[in-house]
DNA sequence: TGCTTTTTAGAATGATTGTTCTATATTGTA
DNA sequence: TACAATATAGAACAATCATTCTAAAAAGCA
């Protein structure tokens, strides 16, 4: 194929990527088209040529933010040079280096289910997949850990999943409140102790 | 203080409900003032009259089901009634009776957090200050329950009430989902599994 | 130099927004 | 009957919205 006519200036993820911070920000509804054109740093008409209209581009942003997020998440789970212990304690720091970090704090998946899943069955969908394929993967570490006899623990692999689980998407929420940092850290300490090392 | 004129012939209170359940399904920046005085069924005068502005409105609305769903979780956890044990079989059968309700799922606070928390300082004190209550209500049953020796735990007051917070907010999202209504049980019966009753 | 495509800024469009205003009807008390 | 307060419907307003259109500059290739 030949190449014709001036070629693409800007990069598509970094475009999306401002976009879905704007969006994280003050919502698909808050947001302007004004806002985003500023934001992302791209004409109006690019915007509009290159993602389509402001649904369409807010269903690419999630869809950027699932795929970037569940890598890091998955890359860390099936590593095989570290151990079950240092694996969970690797994902609980990333999880709380992300989720309180100060520019915007929480997740962008966990706010969209507040304030698109009920209404926007595209965005359920992402999210019920986005959700699923996780709550897959940290049942699988759970399963094959405790038949490897790495770790041991009273609750069996689907109480640990649950439970791991539910605790990180609590501090989506926790830490857009005040002075939760204890009761987040104290999570992981309660789940840690359910679980025996070898 | 003598009444003149026309008395009023709405009550405020299933005006507010009624606005309520509209921002929790459409979101703040979703809902336009026209669907509220559809909604509400007032006209649109009486809405400024009686709530001012539309922020203003959510803030009423906000403070409405703030105080309404405080009051049943308080009555039912300081009960003299009834022992701790069935205290948290109610609060739990109440929570999930509530939370997955078909109509409006989840929690007006919780969404409030992932929409407004962040942009909006009024909204964030409202609901710091309600989370805060509520987990302070919390830590004095389980504390005092501890101490009375109704339950133990290899877990402290502090640990039994950051759990059960956190499993409580979770379940404002993991509703939102599809097919996690195993998954919400099986959080509370892990909860359960960390207290001895006597 | 032409041709093609992407880039840009900004005007134009028509719909919708939140809010205020106008005008009138209703229902109580004095 | 007069007055006061609340009710109503709907017009009016200026602002903002998402989207499309216009027109021209930029940057590659044949």
């Amino acid at each position: 194929m030949v190449l014709k006519g001036r070629p693409k200036t800007f990069d598509n993820y970094d475009a999306l990527e401002k976009a879905q911070k704007i969006f994280w920000e003050k919502g698909f509804e808050g947001t302007s088209m004004c806002e985003l054109v500023s934001g992302m740093g791209i004409s109006r008409q690019s915007l509009y040529n290159t993602f389509g209209n402001k649904h369409d581009l807010f269903i690419s942003c999630l869809e950027y933010y699932i795929h970037e997020s569940s890598k890091k998440f998955r890359d860390l789970l099936t590593s095989d040079t570290i151990s079950a212990k240092e694996k969970l304690n690797q994902i609980i720091e990333m999880v709380i280096d992300n989720y309180t970090c100060l520019e915007s704090k929480g997740c962008f998946a966990s706010f969209a289910i507040q304030e698109m899943a009920q209404k926007d069955p595209e965005v359920k969908r992402l999210l019920d997949g986005k959700f699923e394929r996780s709550y897959k993967q940290m049942h699988e570490f759970f399963e094959q850990s405790l038949e490897n006899g790495k770790i041991s623990s009273q609750l069996s692999a689907e109480e640990l999943t649950n439970l791991f689980d539910s605790i990180l998407i609590s501090v989506t929420s926790l830490c857009k409140l005040s002075n939760r940092d204890d009761q987040i850290r104290s999570l992981f300490g309660i789940f840690l102790k359910q679980i025996q090392f070898s």
